[in-house]
DNA sequence: ATATTTGCAAAGTGTTTGCACCAGT
DNA sequence: ACTGGTGCAAACACTTTGCAAATAT
């Protein structure tokens, strides 16, 4: 069970929001390249993948795309509200789609995997700390640390 | 506002303590050096600290003392239960003193400063996601990332 | 005495940057 | 044509590791 509990989306570099992140991009004076396309069309399968895995990924249809461009362009996408990422192990940091169905990340430190569950379960956590304190909490970023139901298992019992 | 709102705790290597960690130290074959006792002060002292600004703390005492060690050294202190570290941060995570008073850390990602709430507040989600899935979360690992109430203003206007 | 620990330096990750060339507009 | 983007290589930040000398036991 190292495995990641992803499912894969809607995408959107598909039909639907095509001409949406597109068009953002060029109002802000960014130019569409084919690594972009290419950067976000990987997040989005690989549902959360670190810059490597990314890069990978990439090139298997485009052989050649650099390391430092596939930073460049999370940075961007992610400057565009389109991926965000979060650090989920010690390690490189995992980038996802945003939008549609957020979710907080619970990752296990026994065995790494990773699952999701609805941003709901901290609503209440998240609407009393800012109510109390001022404080905004982004869920997509945050990662429960801890031990999946196996790996509690295993060093238990 | 970048100040750490960390407030000392009472030492373990104070007298209460002291023989408990020490001795614990020597029952598993390792031996008290000197290095590893300033690392622990230096810990406990500074709140929640990076190896870098640990080994500088240390180095106010005993020059010479190596980044590497401090490493080694906050692994093995975090083998034995006395610090425990979180990724605050994109950058190096920090270390702090496990037992007594432990917290969740609320990290801006405005101003970069760190406030500590209760672990009670997470508490019904804590054990919703035991019950539920078998999770169990590490509460001193975690970090929930946002903005203070300072950043917040600032940015909405 | 002797096995552990340290310091040092070198190597390993993960990420950023400067710059010449390339490409989207 | 013009400006922004990419690839490359080098620099950077953080961490780990091999090994000989130092030290706790």
């Amino acid at each position: 069970m190292t495995a990641d509990v992803h499912e894969p989306r809607t995408v959107p570099t598909g039909t639907g929001e095509r001409q949406g992140w597109q068009s953002r991009l060029r109002d802000r004076g960014y130019r569409l390249t084919p690594q972009r396309q290419l950067v976000l069309e990987a997040v989005d399968r690989l549902g959360h993948a670190t810059p490597e895995a990314i890069v990978t990924e990439v090139r298997r249809t485009a052989t050649g795309v650099n390391i430092s461009t596939v930073y460049r362009t999370l940075d961007l996408l992610e400057e565009l509200g389109l991926v965000s990422h979060a650090h989920l192990s010690h390690g490189a940091p995992t980038y996802h789609i945003t939008g549609g169905d957020r979710h907080i990340h619970l990752v296990c430190g026994g065995c790494g995997s990773i699952s999701e569950i609805s941003p709901d379960r901290l609503a209440a956590v998240v609407d009393a700390l800012r109510e109390e304190l001022g404080f905004t909490v982004n869920v997509d970023h945050v990662a429960l640390a801890g031990r999946c139901a196996d790996c509690s298992a295993r060093s238990e019992g």
